[in-house]
DNA sequence: GGTGGGATTAGCT
DNA sequence: GCTAATCCCACCA
């Protein structure tokens, strides 16, 4: 089933939560790639200083001030981009950053698009997921609700079979921030072999 | 096993 | 100028 507006205008933590287990699923024109969310963070408007809304709204992060179910793709360092799911209501300026996917379908369109063949490392960070799923910053913006690149929820029929366990999950700090780094906000599958840090 | 630096660009101060 | 929701590789242990 693919996840529509009633899932994203929600509170961003019950999201973040909760798209653990859903599945990313690109249709590219020469074939499909799919990932299993394992790692996520919640970046809210309301003292969250890590969140890029947090100042207002500015030419790149325009995005995040749109209707839930859009995707908000930036650039980060200079050279790699990030993939965020824009939650809540609209305005408000809140989304979940995907961080890390356990490979599923078109696992050699995404080896190639990451130029390596190692499994566990594939789609273990935002930048690398990003680039393994052939997202790009024409992406941001865009909804998720409809079109190439969508979210499948974690009962899937045809995905079904890679949730057969109980969901395990774990709630930390999040990473690579310098701001809001006491706020708990990361999720992540526990035991999971597509994470970088446990 | 762990650490340190470089790549590269947009947006702020 | 400096920093950033990152990644990779060289180097050391």
């Amino acid at each position: 089933m693919i996840l529509r507006r009633d899932f994203f205008a929600r509170t961003t933590e019950v999201i973040a939560q909760e798209l653990l287990g859903a599945f990313l699923v690109h249709d590219l024109p020469y074939g499909r790639v799919v990932g299993r969310i394992v790692e996520t963070e919640a970046y809210l408007s309301d003292g969250d200083p890590a969140c890029h809304a947090h100042k207002g709204m500015t030419n790149r992060n325009a995005s995040m001030f749109g209707p839930a179910g859009r995707a908000y793709v930036y650039l980060v360092y200079g050279m790699y981009y990030c993939f965020n799911v824009v939650t809540a209501e609209k305005g408000k300026g809140e989304a979940v950053l995907i961080r890390a996917l356990e490979p599923i379908e078109g696992i050699s369109l995404m080896e190639r698009h990451r130029n390596t063949s190692d499994l566990k490392t594939l789609c273990n960070g935002p930048g690398k997921l990003v680039m393994a799923m052939g997202i790009d910053k024409r992406h941001d913006g865009q909804t998720l609700m409809s079109g190439a690149l969508k979210l499948m929820s974690s009962d899937s029929s045809e995905f079904q079979k890679y949730n057969s366990q109980e969901i395990d999950i774990l709630r930390t700090t999040r990473i690579g921030i310098s701001k809001g780094t006491e706020l708990p906000l990361r999720y992540y599958i526990r035991d999971c072999n597509f994470i970088s840090k446990k």
